[in-house]
DNA sequence: CTCATTATCTGACTAAAGTCAGGTAATGAC
DNA sequence: GTCATTACCTGACTTTAGTCAGATAATGAG
C-alpha cells in the first residue's frame, strides 16, 4: 500500500464523509432530535418490525422504546402486535407519519442536488460515476466469507433462495427432489464443505464442496443473491472452495450448469474451467466443466 | 437532473458517509468522549491557537473552555498565554497527548487500509482514485463567489498573496508600486468590481474588474491560492467577471500578463481571449489578451 | 485616558443520547 | 407442564453536548 493511496483516502474520510454527514444531520432533524428523525426515517412508508429496527440501527431496547412511545405521542406512528408473534410489535406511520417522511425524503433528494449544483454538467456526471464507483468498491470489499455448516439459519435461507430462483428460470421448473440432490452431510465437514458470502451480517451467496472421486471435488449449490451481484461474490466464493479443495488434496473440481444460466457459464470459462463431457444424469445440467487445481 | 442520479447520490450518501463516518467516530473515541477525542486531534502534533480551533470546530467558547480544562486535568495538553497577545491562549499537546494523538493517528491509517482490504490491487487503485475524484469534485463544488469591497479583510489578504507569488515569480521581483497599479477605489462599485473565491469560509482566489475606456473593461490581480488550483477557480472568476462586464455594458474585455505565467496565458486562451498588441506600459506584462463579449 | 472590542472563563442551565437493572408476557423446546 | 429465551416496557440513572448570560482582563483606536 503506497503512502500516498492511504492519504488519498484519509482524505476523503475526513473531508467527504465529514461535509456530507453534517449536512445529512442538519437536512434531517428539522426540528425534531436526531435520533427521532432517522428512527422515523428507518421506518419508512411500509412499515417495519420493532426487532429490525433495533438491529439496523443498533439502539438499546429501552431507549427504543422510549423513542417510539414520543414518536406515537405525536401522532406520527401506530404501534401494532404482529400477527405471528404477540411479544413482537409492528410499527407503521400515520397520516401525518408519512408526510414526515415524506419531507425527509424532499430534503434527501435536495441534499443530493445540493451537492451537484456548482458543477458544470459534464463534472455532475463525473462525480455521479465516482461515486458509483466508490460506493461499489466499498461494499465489495465489506463481503465476508467464511465456511460453515449448510445446517445454519444463512446457510438454509441461501439454499432456499437458491431453489426459488432456479424454480424462476428453468425452463421447466426445478424440483430439488428430482436432479441430484445434494444432503447436507454431504457439504459437511470433513466430507464436504459449504461456503456463505455475508455483507453487513447478512447472506448475500452460497457455494458447496463435495468429494466426487478420490481425485474430484465437485462445486454445487452456488447461488449469489441479486442485491449483490455484479462485485465478484460468486467469484470469490468460487476461488474459495477451490482453495479447500487444492488444500484435501484433489487434484480437479467438477461442475454443471443449467444451459439458462449464461452469467454461470461465463464465469466458470473466465476462471479457467474448460467444458467436458456429460459426466453424470442430472436431468437440469447442460454443460460440464472441470478445472485442474 | 435525471432521477437515476439523483439516486446514486442518495445511495452513496446513505451507505459510505454511513460506513465510513461510524468507523470513524468508533476509531477516534476509544474510551474517550468523541468531542474531545475531535478536540486533541484537530490540535495537532504542532499545537494551535484556541483561537483557531473554536474556528475550525465551530465550538462555544464556553463548551471549548471546558473541553481543554479536562483535557489539561487529563495531562494531554498544557496552556500558555500567547506572546503576542496575552487575551489567546496557545494549546500543545504533552508526551502523554502527543502518544494519545498518534493512537488517533494510526487508528486512521488502520481504517483507510481496511477499506482496501478485501479488494485485489487494481480494485483498490480503482478505489483510490474514484474517491479523489469524488473528493475532488465536492471541493470543486463548495467554492463560492461573491462581489466585495477590495478592502474587506479577505480580499486584501488575497491580494497580498497575489503580490507575494508574483515577487517570488517574475525574474525580476515585483514591485507593485512600479507596475500599473491599481486601487481599491477603482475596483469598487460602480467604478469597478472585485471577486472573492471562498470555500468553506476561506478565501481562495480573487480577481478585479476596472473601467479601461468607454467600451472597454480590464481584468486584474486574478489569484488562485495553491490549495485550490486545477479546480477551475480561476476560470470561475474569469467568467463571472465577465458576465458583470456584460452587464456594465462593456463590449470587450482586455487583460495583460507576464511571461512567466503559463498556466495563466492558457486559461485565457482556452476561454476565448486572443493575443492583441501591447496596449500599456505596464513593465511587468509581457502578453495581451482581448475578448469580446 | 476612555471605550469598544476581543479572547477566554465561569456558573447555571437544558436537551439529547445512552445505559442498566429489573419486570411482564409470549414463545418454543423438551 | 416446566423452563430458558425472546421481545418489549419501565424507572432510575449517567454522560455528552451544547447554550446563555455575565465576568475578567488585555488590546487597540481615538
Amino acid at each position: 500500500m503506497t503512502a500516498s493511496s492511504i492519504s488519498d483516502i484519509r482524505r476523503f474520510n475526513r473531508t467527504v464523509t465529514q461535509r456530507i454527514g453534517v449536512l445529512q444531520d442538519s437536512y434531517l432533524s428539522r426540528g425534531r432530535p436526531l435520533g427521532e428523525a432517522r428512527l422515523l426515517f428507518e421506518i419508512g412508508l411500509g412499515g417495519a418490525d420493532v426487532r429490525d429496527l433495533r438491529n439496523r440501527l443498533a439502539l438499546d431496547s429501552g431507549y427504543m422504546s422510549r423513542l417510539l412511545r414520543s414518536l406515537e405521542k405525536q401522532g406520527l406512528i401506530s404501534l401494532t402486535k404482529d400477527v405471528d408473534d404477540a411479544r413482537a410489535r409492528r410499527v407503521e406511520l400515520t397520516g401525518d407519519g408519512r408526510r414526515e417522511w415524506q419531507s425527509y425524503d424532499d430534503a434527501s433528494n435536495e441534499l443530493a442536488n445540493s451537492l451537484l449544483s456548482g458543477l458544470d454538467p459534464k463534472a455532475q456526471d463525473r462525480l455521479v460515476s465516482a461515486m458509483t464507483e466508490v460506493e461499489r468498491l466499498l461494499s465489495t470489499a465489506s463481503v465476508q466469507l467464511s465456511v460453515e455448516s449448510p445446517d445454519s439459519s444463512d446457510a438454509r435461507w441461501c439454499l432456499d433462495q437458491y431453489v426459488k430462483e432456479l424454480a424462476g428460470r428453468f425452463d421447466g421448473g426445478f424440483d430439488p427432489a428430482n436432479g441430484n440432490t445434494v444432503s447436507s452431510t454431504e457439504m459437511t465437514p470433513p466430507s464436504g464443505y459449504f461456503v456463505v458470502a455475508r455483507q453487513d451480517g447478512t447472506a448475500v451467496g452460497c457455494g458447496g464442496l463435495i468429494r466426487r472421486s478420490a481425485d474430484a471435488a465437485e462445486i454445487k449449490r452456488m447461488w449469489t443473491s441479486p442485491s449483490a451481484r455484479g462485485r465478484g461474490v460468486a467469484r470469490r466464493i468460487l476461488a474459495m472452495l477451490e482453495d479447500i479443495a487444492r488444500d484435501e488434496g484433489f487434484s480437479r473440481v467438477l461442475l454443471d450448469t443449467n444451459r439458462s444460466l449464461n452469467e454461470a457459464r461465463t464465469l466458470y470459462a473466465r476462471c479457467g474451467y474448460v467444458e467436458i463431457a456429460r459426466y453424470n444424469q442430472n436431468p437440469y445440467a447442460h454443460h460440464f466443466f472441470e478445472k485442474t487445481l
